[in-house]
DNA sequence: CAAAGGTGCTCAATCGATGGAGCATGTTTG
DNA sequence: CAAACATGCTCCATCGATTGAGCACCTTTG
């Protein structure tokens, strides 16, 4: 209540003052280790109602400059824009505490210097692990890690430095292929070549998941239209403005469509919606990823959802178990028969 | 390279003793303050050579512990899924960023326990600043900011003991209905009592727009139908669950709706979809909040992006200039003419 | 009743970076 | 040429919490 209190902030000190004792004590009642170091129940409870009184919170910098471990453990995630990270940030938070870990969370905008900088400040603040999300270059990260002797784990995009936990994006990409290619034979009566649209053909899991289209192509016995694969990068403004030069030069568009990534798909519907191309009906869509609004724009559209629980689970089983052999780590996403949301 | 360095991390020692220094000339030059402690050029540039070779970076609690300030911020978000809070985080992290902040957030899935006890982590770590964001009590919050001398900021929801940023939510709800009003209109051929559904009616948010719904009702001269007011909470289940309910005991819905959220959104689609309650003919939607697939869902979707750039430009403004007088800043949302993307 | 052991606490060094104070030099200035 | 000043550093206390070591004061045991 007084001047003091306000401005400055309770230590130790100030409560071993108060309760009349070492501010040994009072550290060892409020961090637990107590009975270890011989303090009566009776003086440990006296701290502690004192301590609440005065609505004191440990100073954590010095607390992690004294202490071996940090607890802390950081994520860098290029973009809070759709449900994939945001799922993937909301269950790595929660997983983290539940481990009494402290996790920090960045946002790097897919822009590679931030993801330096962003990476050496975790590094400041001590983490103990780093997981690079979609990282554009992991080994980097990994490296700079290493240097420090800070564990670190690729997820998302995989790295060759750090174990990598990602989808199954190739046998996810074939099945998903499968589906599109069978709604499409549905509405059209035969099974004609897919467009393939969205992210850059440069990353791990775009040139997978067009090998598992290439594949299921292959399966079903339909070519591959080369000029149809379009990994123009993952914002919406991409894919709408390379649909619209591939209509420009080709005419009449694939009638069934695999879009990489719900980003790419905002701007598949939005040409689509804008340019009439298609007339009353739409394509038959795939996408690889999900999001609930996407879901329920047609009847013809499959949505995989990456199993982001599993990979968080496997991303944590690394860090409390320790390395395994594998680096590269591969959870099957879910299809739409297996998700009760 | 040896063993030492990939365990242990180095310090302004390690560096000092390499550059043939001592500690505090190392640390005065890697912090910039080199020039006002009267280090030659020369020594900065060859501490500074050091430093980059062996990946150096500064132990930040042992920094910060130095430091009278701490340049962290922190936030408490509730959720991630959806582009609201999506867009609240990385503009928040961004513009922290701009200004030489280190922006923290964690996310409390709106459990006032984990928003109390993620407060006080935050005040463990010495945040000079914490923004509360859709905070079940923010007062709660401000309190314990207020006793160890943090500043603190409500943003989405707000408070009556720190400066509150929201949308201007009975402006914007009335002029939403009333667009949803003239919508059905269009559409229905005579303007009828519109639903609410979505929010919870003991929110400040939730009930200035209820007031909205009201007033623009009013405005048009149509009565407000009492039963029709339902703010059964946020998640698309309840949502559902009482579009549902009102359907077996009313038998025919209104055609027009007001919808308190994407959230609550994705149930009412949900039910719409599953219960073929319309037929073909979907209601006339509006929707307090804005999503790029649910905006594609029909034509007759009208939604209100919340205006996140400027309320954030409110908040760093307060966090710079310190606090004005008001305590409640309202902050006009933008409807559909005025957004480009 | 002395030795041995237990109980309940305090002392003081420590973590790494910071910055006020101060110490050698070299350079002006009256 | 001495006083005054500038330059380029280093020394060391400090931030708040932690923890090994150790000091009193019991209580038990042979």
């Amino acid at each position: 209540m007084n001047q003091e209190k306000s401005t400055k902030k309770t230590t130790i000190y100030d409560l071993a003052e108060l309760a009349g004792t070492s501010a040994s004590a009072v550290s060892a009642v409020l961090n637990g280790t107590w009975k270890k170091r011989r303090i009566s129940a009776k003086l440990a409870e006296r701290i502690t109602n004192i301590a609440d009184e005065q609505g004191y919170a440990v100073n954590m910098q010095a607390s992690l400059l004294r202490r071996e471990k940090s607890k802390i453990i950081g994520m860098i995630v290029p973009k809070y824009d759709n449900r994939y990270f945001g799922s993937i940030v909301e269950t790595f938070e929660t997983m983290a505490r539940e481990r009494g870990l402290f996790p920090i969370i960045t946002c790097t905008r897919r822009d590679p210097e931030l993801e330096i900088e962003a990476a050496r400040t975790m590094l400041s603040y001590q983490v103990e692990w780093l997981v690079a999300t979609g990282a554009t270059d992991p080994d980097r990260i990994s490296g700079m890690c290493a240097a420090a002797g800070v564990g670190s784990l690729n997820l998302d995009l995989p790295g060759t430095k750090a174990p990598s936990i990602i989808s199954d994006n190739f046998t996810g990409a074939r099945e998903l292929t499968r589906r599109i290619m069978l709604n499409s034979r549905a509405r059209m009566g035969e099974a004609r070549p897919l467009l393939f649209i969205g992210g850059r053909a440069s990353d791990h899991n775009t040139s997978e998941r067009i090998r598992g289209f290439r594949t299921a192509h292959d399966d079903i016995g339909v070519p591959v239209d080369e000029s149809h694969i379009l990994a123009s990068g993952y914002a919406p403004e991409k894919a709408e403005a390379s649909l619209a030069s591939l209509a420009r030069t080709e005419g009449a568009l694939p009638n069934g469509m695999f879009v990489n990534s719900t980003i790419s798909l905002e701007g598949v519907m939005r040409w689509i919606k804008r340019s009439g191309h298609y007339g009353g009906q739409a394509p038959v869509i795939g996408c690889f990823d999900w999001d609930p609004f996407a879901a329920l724009l047609g009847d013809d559209i499959e949505m995989v959802r990456q199993d982001v629980k599993s990979m968080l689970e496997a991303v944590f089983s690394i860090i409390e178990n320790g390395v395994t052999d594998e680096m590269l780590i591969e959870i099957p996403p879910i299809f739409r028969e297996d998700f009760s949301g």
